[in-house]
DNA sequence: AATCTATCTGAAAACGTTTTCTCCGCGAGC
DNA sequence: GCTCGCGGAGAAAACGTTTTCAGATAGATT
């Protein structure tokens, strides 16, 4: 259906004071008219004659009328809210995930809904939940520990899209959008190998989970495309600084010609805790030992030394979230309705989309910054 | 009224997949009750049979029912939801915030709708709309940049109780949380004292904004109430990385003589530039000079020197926003009816609640890290 | 045996919107 | 002179809950 006319927005200046709890009648009322004529107004998608126009705007302005958004998604079913369920918002690759996220929801007309997991299985199904009964549109789930049996019994629970957001969730009948660590990997090893590194340790995230393993893989393939056939000396631990503490105390012991030059860090946190310790004993960054780190959050160029990172896409990864989310939206409002009445008893198991929306996946990058220099001179020396 | 029996939970493992937008209606029907039977099993506020709660609770799980929290907020007039309206989710102070706020929200039974404005005072008034057309049961504003006078006339168009957090509105008709920057300042001075400096300079924050002045005067005040007689140096520009550059310029700059041998910065970010700047220009930290930064978020520490700060207290500020604004939601409550039908046209200046609600200020306290020692051998020297 | 409670149940109203349906008036086309 | 279509308005039905109100059943008390 057209709209006849501009629906009346609601500017900042214009509200005046008034009694709360100011409903569509009362502004009938005040404009002398009938509450679908002020429905009219609002939602622009009937004509309206130009003066019960102006009575019905002047009527909301005075009143500081503000429309009842549960009323309204109760009738026409949707929210224009949408679920983002992040495991740690307090994680600076979270915190401006969600900023660029709501920047562009919010350009879209949506707002946000924040549920933090907190790394918790528990947690993050039973937003899920909480989601489904807040009718939001859409959901993005950066999925902590969740299997993707839950997920898909709880997804057809719901009515919103879904979307599986950075971590996979192999299993899930949805969609995913990431990023890729294979490029941003490649060109880390190109541009050690071209500052003279021929060792090359990595500390990796936990093994068993699968956006750590992706992202050893790449790492380890970057390193056999490069042609590089020795194995890589590894550390693993969880993505934190203690890890890196821990893999710096290692790399110490090694007698320096075992020792790697340097280091590719899957994680941001696991860098600071690395060259932290490598400080600790002695070793500086990067003359001795060159780290690279991951995510590419605002601190690490606040670091000292600057941290060179596999940069993961956060502006690009958020704006596609958003944008990937009202497109599985459509299509699922184009979509036929449900198939009638299921057999009693029948646990449907109805994909979301008939026609399945295809994963997503952006390149990770390098950026270049001070932790990563020459080999030593030793190491260029036996290189000669 | 009294509860029944406890409400059905909806807990992970027990629910089973089935068709989306199933309404208490078909759980009624499958359960072969009525319709208030199966709410008063939802809400637990009647008392059901043990027969009808056993059918109906078995019905829920099979269907895979999940209330309407539109259609139930809509009628009890409440949502368990609270707006946030921050100016920067990506600034890690907001970060962490929201995350102990989101958590205790939580806790409470309540969702966060999250809003980033961007430090725009158009979006802040923006979303102040937004939260009430969503009937948002609460909100938690830090304020980039509305008036008092916006911030009333939105306020009386709301039902929601709203709380000024951590930057204070003067004129704002509602109550205010936020730290007191004077005990951690007057600490860092202490400190800074004890360890011999005397020429202790500041980098504050812009002038004229509430916050910025509040911290500013604090820490003059401490200066003098330690005894300190001399004007200090100071530097100003806004809470960046950039504004802590120039400072170190600046400060680089100075005859050593009569060079400050400690600086506070108001802000993290301030300390960070001041520090890489002065390394710049060949000054340690805190061999040459001492710096005392401010928030304490996760950075504080990883960076490198870690930095002394006066901390926000962040866990007790985020726990004791949620729990004033649930207190003053139940004061709310208990609040006579509003006073009936208003003069028409009169603009109604209610206040929110009859027994207004009194600020509430958390002290700062000072964290000694590495970027503060004792004050260089000469200025020592000196005296001695 | 009749009444009185206490406990439980169902029908129906309400919450504040949007939208369908009906109706009205009016100018255009036959 | 009718019908047709169309711009415009209102009444009323829906959306999915909770809650009030009125009954029904059963056990206890007289």
């Amino acid at each position: 259906m057209r709209r006849h006319r501009r629906p009346v927005s609601f500017r900042a200046g214009k509200l005046v004071a008034a009694m709360s709890r100011v409903t569509v009648k009362d502004v009938a009322e005040k404009a002398g008219v009938s509450i679908s004529t002020v429905s009219r107004v609002l939602t622009g998608n009937a004509p309206v004659s130009r003066e019960l126009h102006r009575r019905v705007v002047e009527a909301i302005e005075e009143l500081g009328y503000r429309p009842n958004a549960l009323a309204r998604g109760l009738r026409i079913r949707r929210t224009a809210v949408l679920g983002l369920i992040v495991p740690d918002i307090a994680n600076p690759f979270f915190s401006q995930l969600a900023r660029v996220i709501e920047q562009h929801a919010h350009l879209h007309g949506y707002s946000i809904l924040l549920c933090n997991s907190e790394n918790s299985r528990e947690r993050e199904l039973q937003y899920f939940s909480l989601l489904t009964s807040q009718r939001v549109d859409g959901m993005m789930v950066i999925s902590s520990a969740a299997t993707h049996e839950q997920l898909n019994r709880f997804q057809s629970n719901t009515d919103a899209v879904v979307l599986a957001l950075d971590r996979r969730i192999p299993g899930f009948r949805g969609p995913w959008l990431g990023a890729d660590p294979y490029p941003g990997a490649y060109e880390a090893v190109g541009h050690l190998l071209a500052l003279g590194h021929r060792r090359i340790g990595i500390v990796r995230g936990l093994e068993g989970t699968i956006s750590s393993d992706e992202r050893f893989e790449a790492i380890v393939r970057a390193y056999q495309d490069h042609g590089l056939s020795e194995d890589p000396w590894v550390f693993g631990g969880p993505y934190s600084v203690e890890t890196g503490v821990q893999a710096g105390n290692a790399l110490a012991q090694l007698p320096v010609e075992k020792r790697p030059t340097a280091v590719i860090a899957a994680s941001e946190f696991s860098a600071y805790g690395l060259i932290q310790s490598l400080h600790s004993h002695g070793l500086a960054v990067p003359e001795d030992i060159s780290v690279v780190g991951y995510d590419n959050t605002a601190f690490a160029e606040l670091f000292r030394p600057a941290l060179t990172v596999i940069a993961q896409p956060i502006e690009r990864m958020g704006e596609r979230a958003v944008e990937k989310v009202l497109q599985m939206m459509e299509a699922a409002a184009d979509e036929p309705p449900p198939p009638v009445a299921p057999l009693p008893g029948t646990v449907r198991q109805r994909p979301r989309l008939a026609v399945p929306v295809p994963d997503e996946t952006l390149p990770t990058t390098l950026v270049v910054r001070q932790s990563t220099g020459p080999a030593p001179a030793s190491a260029a020396l036996r290189l000669a």
